[in-house]
DNA sequence: TGTATTTTTCTTGTCGACAAATAAAATACA
DNA sequence: TGTATTTTATTTGTCGACAAGAAAAATACA
């Protein structure tokens, strides 16, 4: 864990060295290469990235700002944790979430963003095709985030786009100890409701939307309760 | 604008200097001491405060993290501007907020926190008596940030609360210019909400909420309107 | 006089070092 | 041997300084 990527160019540009450890580090927590829990520290880092400690610091400044870390004051820092006994909120934001960006997108969106939305929805295909469950995770957020960013709220991608994040490491925790799938049903839904909101058919898109929202939690709730017996078995 | 208050203690706890200057900026900008354009100087700020650049720069950082300043790499960094065109996406998600927390608070609230709403209240309807409409402004957004805390759902208030943040930005760019109030009308909806609330009448506190917000939307709108119209006669 | 190029100025981004705060280790004491 | 106290070690928070980038000013040139 401590000299992974050390290959990276020595020649970088001013201002750059943030953004770059702030995409690492936020990729990295998500796909839970950083489990929750993680010990963050900043001179590792800084020697990691070959970086002094200010530009880590800002990075992670960054990170404990979107929940991503949280930061015992003058003590450690360490990768945040799932609320497990909370999930009921994340799934609540979550369904309503997708309902509300793919009604407004419906409303809102422009002939260009149905090539961008085609596109991800494509993808999502390939990935269930192949079975590769990490690209159906990945894949999946992307539709639905181009989805929002047609519907043209930023505080409702805003959220959106914190809450598909979290989603990404339920998902990603759930697959690594079991290889389950996402039926080829979604990929139908995801069909609808493009056609939906295609055709500004506002009412439709808020109700697939919906169903489709519920599907997935339903299936993550399914695949956690499973998962917790499996735990209380052993 | 340059020494507005040098008389705070020269004795400060480490670690204190960052929350102090992020507590103290963000009220600046909510307040309009800040003017959304203002150019923030680190220089300047770290001779103010008294402190290094370094921590400055991480409570602006955070500031960046919430959109209430733009950085430009490498140059300039000023209060984030107030996106007129877009007012629509943010009444929008106003609208929802108000909806989604009053309808979790009636479901989820306990014994106590109705005392805390209560609390705001009566504080917004002193507001109300004595005319005083920066008071009516916070006290209002604190009642509705209650609301929502006793609703229990930390990505809702999220939202909530920074919605209800650039909404005093940009109540308090109204009432600067007019000394407009907010009407007696809304104690009663607010009195109304908490009896909903209380009540545990999930529907009714639903149908209050959007109505309240809807109200609230429609009084700045026209006030907007005629705010413009003035401008544009000059 | 107007435009292109160089120089200067000013602000930001990064660095290495030091001091405070806390935890861990070591010592004293019963 | 067990507890209280001191000492050491480790990590964070802050500082002052320097260099890179970009705008503004100054200069050269037509």
């Amino acid at each position: 864990m401590t000299d992974t990527d050390n290959n990276s160019l020595p020649e970088r540009k001013r201002g750059s060295g943030v953004k770059m450890v702030y995409a690492i580090l936020r990729d990295e927590i998500l796909d839970l290469v950083l489990p929750p829990g993680s010990p963050i520290d900043e001179v590792q880092l800084a020697e990691r990235f070959k970086l002094s400690r200010t530009p880590i610091r800002e990075a992670l400044v960054r990170l404990a700002g979107e929940g991503l870390i949280d930061t015992l004051p003058n003590r450690s820092t360490m990768v945040s944790n799932i609320d497990f006994l909370n999930l009921h909120t994340f799934f609540e934001a979550l369904v309503l979430m997708y309902r509300v960006t793919t009604r407004l997108a419906a409303q809102n969106h422009r002939p260009e963003d149905l090539s961008a939305i085609r596109g991800f929805h494509e993808d999502y295909a390939a990935a269930v095709q192949s079975r590769d469950a990490l690209a159906m995770i990945a894949t999946n957020a992307a539709f639905h985030a181009a989805i929002a960013e047609a519907g043209r709220n930023p505080y409702f991608t805003g959220l959106f786009r914190r809450l598909l994040d979290e989603g990404r490491r339920i998902l990603r925790l759930y697959y690594q100890s079991y290889e389950e799938q996402f039926p080829q049903r979604f990929v139908d839904e995801h069909a609808e409701i493009i056609a939906a909101i295609e055709a500004r058919d506002v009412e439709a898109a808020d109700r697939l939307g919906k169903a489709h929202a519920e599907q997935i939690v339903e299936q993550v709730q399914k695949l956690f309760t499973r998962n917790n017996k499996l735990e209380i078995d052993l």
